[in-house]
DNA sequence: ATGAAAGCGCTAACAT
DNA sequence: ATGTTAGCGCTTTCAT
């Protein structure tokens, strides 16, 4: 029998005589064969493969994204390349042009490009696009309200009493900016003095530079500053501050009490608990499939913003605060 | 011009007048010009695309090692494409037949297949292969020697005058099995009796199921067993069980010690730093990737094992053993 | 040094 | 219902 006659077989397709249709069928399992996908693709046009770009150096949470992308993804029949970009520009171009190589039909960005002609291309070559974890102007992305999350975050601890906060957060992505900025905002509405010195950007979200951090932030201390209470923007850079805290000899929470971003894992197995954000990871990776694939098949065009909803996970790490603290800082 | 001068260009073949050549360059720069992948592979027989075969759920140590094996892969002009697999049949078998449309050059495997035919497969199709962190018969693997890894993390506890030791693997992996078969040659070399209640299997190496083994060891003890050391499988595991030593009012180390393995990026943060045996990860993803570039392109056949070394790190999660510890166990 | 032509494995349009 | 043909974008002979 002719090719044409095995292809509509493996594809599905009708007129095929049903006797002919259980032989085919009964060789393809036996022989094992199973369909060259670059010649599918060439013809096709598709490649039934989408491309996630993602941070080179990436966290926990990030981690535990894409892997549950990669899964949505392949529910949906999408096979998913992974592209790996710096923060810097020879890194980001080496990253478009294996995207462009690809045929790719449709792309999820987990990593802010920061050159513009990545989404350039991606508008110029009417690749279906969704951000995940941040926005960028004309393509729909799938998020949480990063400051609205910090500004709860903040709330609790206020209610707890605390008043002299602080906060390590990074510069890599715009979620460490906006989440500095829900903290201020959540300090301002408390009429808390704004001081910049509140906040200490480090270069990275992992526990290693949450050291860096709350070891700075220390240092301030030593000269009249004060603070009962750390807001850290990732549960990394928490468990980072949390060890300075303890090594210095301060304890977590009786005289610190510490809130942590995104509810990775560990946290609710470290000691103390980690009070934290929970970002709901499960949908977002599963919406940011959804609405790939959706734009893909359907070709919808509406860029539409997700919020999804956080929520303040309270364990051990915050208590209210104590007069005791009050005065050993005097 | 014709295609094949662009061609021989673009693959920096000889036989190009260089005046041509300047030219091609620069049009091929400006118009963004990237070859297709799919056209390239199915004319020359090869994909420069090679499979990560890697578990569905994954701990800390896996993830960072994959990432690891992606990025050294990449280095050598890889794309790497990801391959998730169950540990069950039906999964298995699905991930295989992704792997066969792909004409991958060559396949990294870093989940256990328990089903033969995913090796016979990689035999009979003539696609190159190694093995990380476990090994298969008649494929080249990287990795540590478990058996002497963990003897080496109990012979710690036991040089700290620890004799009543217990642990907490998983079943799932043959690491698993081979770490329990460390600490038992450990304790039988060291003269202390051979109980298999010493050691609890839990069904995965996360933190939440060191949680379950800590729950299962300490209903151990309260019918006459005792311990003052424990050796985790994975950190992860250790993370867990600490937590559950720690709600039920004991001390680590004062009143028990811990070990781990692997050395994942959190142990030297958490509270207490956690003594554990680290996997040289970089060396074996980087080993890993090597390996297999030499099997794809020099097509040497010779399966050869890589023992990495491993390496104990002490810290704060062991002690010698309190007199104290052992009168509130008569 | 360059171009023309063939062919990689597949699917879709066209015949029958 | 089935076979034949053309063509996807590239590289590689083979001519010139």
């Amino acid at each position: 029998m002719s090719a044409s006659t095995v292809s509509r077989v493996a594809n599905g397709k009708k007129y095929v005589n049903s006797d002919k249709r259980q032989r085919i069928l009964r060789l393809i399992q036996e022989t094992g064969y199973v369909p060259n996908k670059a010649a599918r693709s060439m013809v096709l046009k598709k490649t039934s493969s989408v491309g996630l770009v993602i941070p080179d150096t990436f966290n926990i949470f990030q981690r535990e994204l894409f892997s549950i992308i990669e899964r949505s993804l392949e529910a949906f029949g999408y096979y998913t390349m992974f592209f790996f970009s710096k923060f810097e520009d020879t890194s980001e171009n080496n990253c478009l042009n294996k995207l462009k190589a690809e045929n790719l039909d449709g792309i999820v960005v987990l990593h802010e490009m920061k050159n513009a002609a990545f989404y350039e291309y991606l508008y110029k070559a009417c690749i279906p696009a969704v951000t995940a974890t941040f926005r960028y102007p004309g393509i729909p992305a799938v998020h949480v309200n990063e400051e609205q999350a910090s500004t709860d975050a903040v709330s609790h601890l206020l209610s707890l009493g605390h008043r002299d906060l602080v906060m390590i957060s990074g510069d890599g992505f715009t979620f460490g900016r906006q989440r500095a900025e829900g903290f201020f905002q959540a300090l301002t509405a408390a009429d808390i003095d704004f001081d910049v010195k509140r906040v200490v950007f480090v270069r990275n979200y992992t526990a290693e530079f949450g050291v860096y951090g709350m070891r700075e932030l220390l240092l301030r201390r030593g000269v009249g500053q004060n603070f009962t209470a750390l807001f850290a923007a990732t549960d990394e850079l928490a468990i980072g501050a949390i060890r300075v805290l303890k090594d210095a000899g301060m304890r977590v929470p009786e005289d610190i009490s510490v809130v942590g971003f995104d509810d990775v894992d560990i946290s609710d197995y470290i000691i103390p608990r980690l009070t934290t954000v929970r970002q709901p990871i499960k949908e977002i990776g599963e919406q940011t499939a959804l609405a790939l694939h959706r734009r893909i098949s359907e070709g919808s065009v509406v860029p539409e913003d997700q919020v999804l909803p956080h929520r303040l996970i309270i364990r051990e790490s915050t208590q209210a605060i104590r007069f005791m603290a009050k005065q050993d800082a005097e």
